[in-house]
This record gives structure tokens, sequence and C-alpha cells, in this order.
RNA sequence: GGCGGCAUGGCCAAGUGGUAAGGCAGAGGACUGCAAAUCCUUUAUCCCCGGUUCGAAUCCGGGUGCCGCCUCCA
């Protein structure tokens, strides 16, 4: 490898080189959703950016495992239930069927695991057994709680120190503020299993200890999840964890950056300023949303606004079309050839097509920057199209423009991008931004015809006129020398 | 109050020592029956003040502002 792969750890503050327990395998775990409720597009960034991330540490050959999970038992879920007077397995169950339509949706492939808390009750159990036996949790009316002050290391990851927290809650039975519960005792109307300590259920954090080390062992590679995990979550899963099983937890951590509102807030379900994943798929094709994500870093807090998904369309359709001008070459000859009979235009094509790959690995082996790798498919993108406006190059390059165009696929298989024919990005783009601007489709069709005619014969006023009227639908249409087409308007 | 992070052109944004990628928007131009798309040109004292260095957006100190977490949250 010319370069080792890094990682910010959040662990270590800093970027390292990563080097996996054993050589070419990387466990990973993520924490997945609690189910009780739609993902929106602050979830589907998390999901989007470890997905990509998998698919990325594959492409460059490393043995994945990918394990993600599903919290269905928890207080939400149960509130929720008891709300519209439903079973709260049932109801996590349904949860998670939207989950997988719509993560199916956005083009995500599923991890290699994905336990669920209702299935794992026995490790859990097991584990907090562990916890009991080495003296770091106790029992206390018919529940279990992390004693905090026995685990020298509690706060290492999140940097918190136990004296400083500001109001961690007073419970009867709690030695300190900050424990926090493990196994909690039944109550009327809650779903429970047996326990040593009487009937129960887990508390939030052990799920992800127990389901981490049945799935990937005492030592996992990297473990994954947004930003707001860190504290108080990931810091309890550290200490159950390492607690439990004598060993450290998670060699690396990858913390998400979340979405922000125009107003700097972030998305999320309590502040009820949420976009459905589910609704802005209607509107907008699964890549756009893709790009929208990774054409950020995944740390950085990413902005969402009403220009969101319309702009990444805009940089999706920008790119598709630089792809389709590069398969319009034609010519087999020498490209070295052909380069220094066009000039300085052919070169630069032909310099950043074959010097692609090692700049996209590059950028994405440090620190997995998805944005500084888009940067230079822009970068082709333009050098293509300019090319594409010479008309002696359109019928000789096509040697010329060939490493370009493995760039392209190159960007699809490693990040999930360009990954449709351009025609069938083209007629989604167009089904789902004439759905949501309310236009039929039949009527376009009519226009365009009529604009068609008038234009063969000459009838310039009528054709404008209808361009106009074609314009106030939201549909732009576009005359060729190779005939006419037409885009939907990107934005709402 | 504590912990952590961030401040780059009109907007979004990459960039951890050698005078600033990329995208969006704007202006002018080429192309076009007119347009659109595309291409060309064009916009940066890198929050402020000190310091280290031959040299800093990049490192250190201080300040200001914003965000996240400390309660459920991807």
């Amino acid at each position: 490898m010319p370069h080792p792969f890094r990682l910010y750890n959040t662990l270590s503050r800093q970027t390292e080189d990563f080097e996996p327990l054993r050589p070419g395998h990387v466990g990973l775990y993520v924490c997945g959703m609690t189910v009780y409720d739609h993902i929106h597009v602050g979830h589907a960034r998390a999901m989007v950016v470890f997905d990509t991330f998998v698919r990325y540490l594959r492409h460059r050959d490393w043995e994945v495992t990918f394990v993600r999970n599903f919290t269905d038992v928890d207080d939400k879920i149960i509130r929720r239930a008891g709300e519209i007077g439903d079973d709260p397995v049932a109801l996590a169950a349904r949860y998670i069927a939207y989950f997988h339509r719509d993560v199916a949706n956005l083009g995500l492939g599923m991890p290699d695991a994905e336990p669920r808390v209702s299935t794992s009750i026995d490790a859990i159990v097991e584990l907090i057994e562990a916890l009991v036996r080495r003296g770091y949790a106790y029992q206390s009316e018919g529940s279990v709680w992390f004693a905090v002050e026995n685990f020298d290391g509690y706060g290492k990851l999140s940097g918190q120190k136990l004296d400083e927290l500001r109001s961690a809650e007073e419970m009867p039975g709690k030695r300190h503020p900050a424990d926090f519960a493990l196994w909690k005792a039944a109550k009327p109307g809650e779903p429970t299993w047996p326990s040593p300590w009487g009937d129960g259920r887990p508390g939030w954090h052990i799920e992800c200890s127990a389901m981490a080390k049945a799935s990937l062992g005492d030592t996992i590679d990297i473990h994954g999840g947004g930003l707001d995990l860190v504290f108080p979550h990931h810091e309890n899963e550290v200490a159950q964890s390492e607690c439990g099983n004598g060993a450290h937890f998670a060699r690396y951590w990858m913390h998400n950056g979340l979405l922000t509102m125009a107003s700097g807030q972030k998305m999320g379900k309590s502040l009820g300023n949420v976009i459905n994943v589910h609704d802005a798929l209607d509107r907008f094709p699964a890549e756009a949303l893709r790009l929208y994500y990774l054409q950020n870093h995944y740390r950085s807090p990413l902005p969402w606004g009403d220009e969101a998904l319309p702009d990444a369309l805009g940089m999706l359709a920008r790119l598709y079309e630089a792809r389709e001008v590069a398969e319009s070459f034609g010519g087999e000859e020498d490209a070295e050839r052909v380069v220094s009979d066009l000039g300085e235009d052919a070169a630069t094509v032909w310099k950043l097509g074959n010097a692609f790959a090692d700049r996209f690995h590059e950028a994405l082996d440090t620190d997995f920057n998805t944005a500084a790798a888009l940067a230079h498919l822009f970068e082709l993108s333009r050098a293509i199209n300019r090319l594409g406006n010479h008309k002696k190059a359109k019928k000789r390059a096509g040697s010329v423009v060939a490493p370009a165009l493995t760039a392209f696929a190159l960007c699809g298989k490693a990040l999930g991008l360009m990954n449709q024919t351009s025609l069938a990005f083209d007629e989604e783009v167009k089904s789902k931004r004439l759905a949501a601007l309310g236009v039929d489709p039949s009527r376009v069709d009519g226009l365009l015809e009529e604009r068609t005619a008038a234009r063969a014969a000459k009838d310039w006023a009528r054709a404008d006129a209808i361009r106009e009227e074609l314009d106030g639908l939201g549909v732009v249409v576009m005359d060729a020398a190779d005939g006419v087409r037409w885009r939907v308007r990107l934005h709402d």
C-alpha cells in the first residue's frame, strides 16, 4: 500500500493509521435505530455514511463484518405503544419493516448481522451476570445498576468527569447519580423476560455491549454511530464491555456529524423539525440524497435546507451529463498520439483520467474524505465537457476518454454513485420531479409534440409560446442537434 | 458550570507548514432562431490579537462567536 488507511478516532481525538486486530479483516459495529418511528434524513446520513464506508473498505479488499443493531425494547417504544394502544414488540417490528423498506430505497446494502434486543436477552443477561460477578454492578429492588465509580476508565471516551456531570438523575436504589440501569425491574404493561434478578427488561446501553460481543467478540475494530451518542451511550458501552469482558472494547470510534437546520439546530425528533426519508425519496432520487451526504466530510455538521436536495440533484445531473459526453467519443487510435494531435484539452482529460484512481483513493484513505474524492470527479467532468466541445475530438478521442469512464465506474463501485444508466437516471428524475410538481406527463408530451411541429414549420413565436407554457409547468426544453430533450425543474 | 468540536470568497465546502480543491448562486463572453445544457473569464487580507518558524488557513497562547453533549436522540 502506497499510503496507510487513516481514520479519526474519537477515543484519541486524533487521526490515526488504521490497523485492525486481524490483518485484512475489519469488524465494524454501528449503533442502529431505536425503532418507534420512521427514519428521517438525519438518520439516513448515518446509514449512508457507514454503508458507503463498508462499501469502500470492501472495494479496497478488506474483508468486513458489518453489524448494525435494532433497539426494539426501550422506554420510547413502550411509551409510543402505550399512546396508540399497541403492543411494544409489534410496534417495533412494524418500524423495522419500514426501516428496511427505506434503506432499500436508499440503495443501501444489508449489514452482515442485524441483532435485536428482543432476541439477544440471553447474551445481555450473561453480560450483566459477569458485571455483577466482577463487582461492577449491584442489585437493588429487582433492578441492576452499573457502578460508575468502580471503573477507573469511566469518561475516557467522552472526556466527561464524574463529579462534573450536571444533573445525572437521582433515583432510589442508585448509589451514584451517574450509575445507569443494566436491568430494569418489570412494570405492568411492559415487555419482560425472566432473569436471575427477577422479571424485567434490559436498560438502554447494555444491549449494544452484548450484541457487539456476540457478533464480533470482546474487542472490535471500529465502533460507529452518531456524534450525539458519544455520551452517555457509548461511554456506558465502554464501561460495560471493558468491565464485563476484561478486554479493550473498541479500537477506533467513528462518529458522524449531525444534520443541522438553517437555524443551526440539529434535526431531531424531539425538536419536531424532521423530514422523513420516505418523503424525500418520493421527490428526489436516492443517489441525490447520497451525493448530498457524501459531498461533505462525514464528521462535519451538514446543513439541511430547502436547497439541499435540489442542489445535490443538480450536481448529480452534471455528473451524469459528463459521463454521457464521455461515452459519446469515438475512435480507437493510440491515445498518446491523439493527445499530441488534439492538444491541451485532450491532454487534461488523459492526465486526470489516468491519475484519478490514485487521487480518489488517497482522499478516501485519509479519514474517508468523500468531499475531496468527489471534487476530483467534478474536475474530471469539466475537462470531459471541455473536450466534448471540439467536434474533431468527438470522433477521435475515444481512447483518450477511456480512463475517465473507468473513473466513473470506480466511483460507482466504491461510493455507490453513478450506478444507473443515464436513461434510468433521467427517467427517475422526470417521474419523481413531475409528480412532486403535480404535472401530468402526458400533458408535457403533448406540448412537446406541438412545439416540435411548430419548429419544423419555423413558427418561432408559437414554439416560444409553448416553451413558456412548459416553463410554467416546471419543464425546461433543450433543443439539440440530435433532437429535443427536456428536464424538470429541480426545485419544488 | 463541565466536556468536546467548529470558525475558509454571496452561500455550501476540501485543505494539519511552502501564499487556497470542488459545488451552488451572480456578472460578462462563446454557442443557439430564441433558450437550456456546456465551455471560457471573473469574485478570498482563510474570525480577532499575540507567538513559534526562512515560511502558517494549517502549530502554540489568549479573545470572540457558533454548535453538539452533560435528559431521549443517527
